[in-house]
DNA sequence: GGACGCTGTTCGACATTCCGGGACGCTCTC
DNA sequence: GAGAGCGTCCCGGAATGTCGAACAGCGTCC
C-alpha cells in the first residue's frame, strides 16, 4: 500500500501522487504524519498536495492538523451517482420492490473487482444493515456479489480462492452452488459474508446481455427462513428484469 | 470558467489541472475536445490526465469518448459525508422533524459561498423537489442559505448585491427582512428561488456558537400559508437546537 | 470513391515544473 | 527550559511534464 507506480501510469505522476494523498486521507489518515507514512512521500512534497488539494475542495483541513475529505467530493460523488442512468431508472423499481418485501434492497455493480453500492433503501424491520451507498465488499462472500459474477463460470474458482486466501478449500462447494444459482437466475447468501444476514439477488443485464449491475433483498435470518428465500427468488428476478428492460435488454 | 491559475496554486499545477479536467466532466464535458475547450490544455496533456484519472476510477471512459464521472467519486464522496460528524448525528433529528411536518426536509452547509446540500429526507404530499444531496444553491435565494448567514449582518448586501446582478434594487428590502429573521432566530423562503416553493429554515450551531449548517422545512405553496409558517419556526428551531447540542452548542 | 477532417492515441526532445533537504516558528512534554 | 514533534516555507538542481507533430481509424463531404 506503499507504492503505486507498480502499474504503468506513465508520463504523470504528480496528478497520481495527488490522489494518492486522497485516498490516504479515505483510509483514514488524519494527519501530514500518517499521509507522508501510508504515500510514501516527503513532508514537504505531501504538505503542498494537500494545500491544494484543500483549495480545491478535495480535503478538508480543520486548524492545520486534522484531515477529512472534503465537500467537493461530496458534490461530484452524488453527482458521479446521477450522471450513471442506472440507479436512476431503477430508483422506482426498487421502491416498490422494497414495499413489496419490507425489508432491506440493495442495488450493486462490480468495479475494481469488488461490490460497489450503488443504492440501498432500509428495510423496516429487524437491525438496519450497516451497508452504505460507495461501501465496498468481496464478490464471492455476498449473494449480491455472486449474483453479478453469475455469467463469469470460469472466473469462479479463481475468484473465490483469491478472496478465501488461507482456507482456499471449499472452492469446489462453491463452484458447485455457483452452478445451481446460475441455473435458476439467482443467488443467495446464507450469512457467508455478516453472521444472521441472509439474502436473495439477482442480476441486471444491459441491451447486450451483459452483467452490468445487480439487485438484492436483504434481512435477518428470523425473517429469513429457507423456504421464503424460495419465494423471494421470483420476486427478485422480476425486479432485476424489468431493470433490465429499462436498459435495453430483451431477453 | 476557462482559467483556473486565476488563485495562487503555488507549486503544483499539474494536480491542480487534473482536478480542473475532473471539473469539466462534472459540469458536462463528454469527449475530450470538449475537456480541452473547458480547462484550456494541449490534446496530449488533457488526453494523459484523462488516462491516468480513469486509472484510478475517478473517470469512466466508455469506448474512447464518452467521458463520465467514476466509481472512485462515489465511493468517497460518501465516505467524506459520513467523516463529517454533521450529518451523522443529525440523521435522526432530522428523521423526527420529517415525521412530524410531513414535508421535505433539508441539511446544508456553506461551501464555497454557496449552500451545498448534506442530506435530505422527501416529503409525502406534493411533487418532490428536485433538490438532491451535493446539490449547490444561491445563498441569499433559499430559505436555508438565508439561515446560514443569520449571523453575518455585515455581509448581507454584498451577498444579495453579488448573487442579484442585473436588479441589485430591493437590497434594503433584503437587508430589513434579514433583521427580522435574526430577531426570530429563524429564516423563511417565499417562492424566491423556485416558485411555487416556500420554506422555514433554522441555523445550526456549534460548540464556540458559529453557525456551521441549517435545518429547513418545504413544501409547495398550498401546503404552506403564512400562518403555518409561522408555527413551524419553533418547531424548525427546535430541532436545529437539538442538533446543536449534539455538537457541543451550550447557548 | 477518394480525400479530407475529425476523433482518440502515441512518441520524443526540450525546458519547465516539481521534489526534497533543510530551516523556521510553534505547541506540548518531560 | 530544552527537546521533540508538529505544520509551514524556501530555493537549487534535476527529474518531470509539456506540447508539437505524427499515426490510425471513422465518418463525411465533394
Amino acid at each position: 500500500m506503499v507504492l503505486n507506480d507498480i502499474s504503468l501510469p506513465a508520463g504523470t505522476q504528480t496528478l497520481a501522487r495527488g490522489l494518492e494523498v486522497i485516498r490516504a486521507v479515505a483510509h483514514g489518515a488524519t494527519d501530514l504524519r500518517s499521509v507522508t507514512e501510508v504515500t510514501g512521500l516527503g513532508r514537504s512534497t505531501a504538505h503542498r498536495l494537500v494545500q491544494l488539494l484543500e483549495r480545491y475542495g478535495y480535503l478538508r483541513v480543520a486548524a492545520g492538523r486534522d484531515y477529512s475529505l472534503g465537500p467537493t467530493l461530496i458534490e461530484f460523488g452524488f453527482r458521479a451517482l446521477h450522471q450513471n442512468p442506472l440507479p436512476v431508472v431503477a430508483r422506482p423499481i426498487l421502491e416498490e420492490l422494497a414495499e413489496k418485501v419490507q425489508d432491506t434492497v440493495h442495488l450493486a455493480i462490480v468495479d475494481a473487482g469488488e461490490v460497489l453500492y450503488l443504492d440501498k433503501i432500509p428495510g423496516n424491520r429487524g437491525a438496519e444493515m450497516r451497508s452504505r451507498i460507495g461501501h465496498r465488499m468481496p464478490l464471492t462472500k455476498t449473494g449480491i456479489g455472486k449474483a453479478l459474477i453469475l455469467d463469469r463460470g470460469d472466473e469462479w474458482r479463481a475468484l473465490y480462492e483469491a478472496e478465501h486466501r488461507g482456507s482456499a478449500d471449499g472452492a469446489e462447494e462453491f463452484v458447485g452452488r455457483m452452478e445451481d444459482y446460475r441455473r435458476h437466475g439467482a443467488a443467495m447468501d446464507l450469512e457467508e459474508n455478516e453472521p444472521g444476514i441472509r439474502c436473495v439477488s439477482a442480476p441486471i443485464r444491459d441491451a447486450g446481455g451483459v452483467i452490468v449491475a445487480a439487485v438484492s433483498v436483504s434481512a435477518t435470518k428470523p425473517f429469513m427462513p429457507a423456504q421464503r428465500m424460495r419465494g423471494l427468488v421470483p420476486v427478485v428476478r422480476a425486479a432485476a428484469r424489468s431493470i433490465s428492460r429499462s436498459l435495453g435488454y430483451g431477453g
